[in-house]
DNA sequence: ATATAAAGTTTGATTATTCAAAATACCTGT
DNA sequence: ACAGGTATTTTGAATAATCAAACTTTATAT
């Protein structure tokens, strides 16, 4: 059975491959990711290279295998299905779910899990808007325009929030940008770095480049 | 910050001083409890003396300090109140919630843990009856009688189930004895190592004294 | 009073995970 | 082509938890 570090390590991988342009994660990624010092990263992912749960190429980086990514994506469900179970049943608060759901995915048994995900009806997304992964591994993965892509002056869904820093998930909800609201995005000033939206609730506000891409809508 | 198997060697040397005449436990007993060998006991109580959790007596057995007390407590606390979670808002069956609730005991979050009790409704009891300390620490400790010495020929309702290994839940589960039934002593014949029952709902039947004496009623 | 048996302790080793610091390899700009 | 800088790897050590097996104490039973 897989520790909850190696459970941690490879869905951190995942996610750091994602956005890769390679397909190859390098130690300094893994070590930043996981807050560990390099030389720790690098006697890890070994590990993960003799159980076969990772392909490494020393001074390129990591690559999981299938057995890797079949992990990863279950503990991606797990950790989502969790974060929403926390926020629908317990009623926290989405933005201080993530380090809870970090402990938990590692402690709940499949049953538990299935029973949540049947008490939940079978979501779709978790509350920061990212897919849960289906019992069969399916992820999808639609790609979505953000806030300094998509069309102006036409109604939109917030579908997804892709910083999930505290600090920018505080900022998320005191602006009412949570996934589910509806916005309009009036316009676009490159020069000024500025996007101007119109929330459903009458709210008008100006956000920067950087945070508008942070925030995707369909 | 004490680790799940510090948590886990805590909770359990409570639980054999309750029932222990001298109030120590036997190094003996701990290993067993815990599923370790002697010399991995004995190394960890030490461990655990060292961080002021117990007083330990060479050749002689354990005991909880103060601080280890209201730890123990605390664990306690947190395991039946996440069985109870488990049964009532997720519909696991009751005889298979233990294994769940000690791992979870570990993983789960203060904040989470009041979230769930006042779900529940700050509930007294667990779903095999043991009290659920309160969050300032106090521990109900009324002594029940038992199927072995209650008063016959009298309506009873069954409170606390005492073994709880899951062959014996089984058992419980499959007569209906679980804790809320009411019932009736018919009689004891000691010769005959049996008690007779009568359950509310009709049915009759006749366990053995050791069987009886781990049913505790009110 | 001794020999056994039972219970408890020690010793030496192993696995998992981590860090600090030294060593090495790779890349970049001149 | 090479000096310096950056990234990565290696080495050596630490902590937490465990086991097997040897050893020591204490209890028991003749
Ligand atoms: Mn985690
Ligand atoms: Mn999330
Ligand atoms: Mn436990
Ligand atoms: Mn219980």
């Amino acid at each position: 059975m897989a520790t909850s570090t190696v459970e941690d390590y490879i869905k951190q991988i995942y996610l750091e491959q994602i956005d890769s342009i390679d397909g190859f994660v390098t130690m300094g990624r893994v070590a930043i990711s996981l807050g560990v010092v390099p030389g720790t990263a690098t006697t890890m992912v070994k590990s993960l290279a003799d159980s076969e749960l990772v392909n490494y190429e020393p001074r390129v980086g990591v690559r999981l295998t299938e057995a890797g990514e079949e992990l990863a994506i279950q503990m991606l469900r797990r950790h989502r299905l969790i974060e929403l179970f926390l926020v629908e049943t317990l009623g926290l608060d989405w933005s201080e779910i993530h380090e809870e759901a970090e402990k938990l995915e590692h402690a709940i048994s499949d049953r538990v899990l299935e029973q949540m995900d049947t008490l939940l009806g079978h979501p779709k997304v978790d509350p920061h808007g990212d897919p849960i992964p289906s019992e069969s591994g399916n992820l999808s993965n639609e790609l979505l325009m953000n806030l300094g892509n998509c069309i102006l002056n036409q109604p939109l869904n917030i579908a997804r929030i892709t910083d999930q820093s505290s600090e920018f998930l505080q900022f998320v909800n005191k602006s009412g940008l949570m996934p589910g609201v509806e916005l309009t995005v009036l316009k676009r000033e490159s020069a000024a770095d500025a996007i101007t939206l119109h929330l459903s609730n009458g709210m008008s506000l100006v956000v920067g480049t950087l945070a508008g891409e942070k925030i995707l809508v369909e």
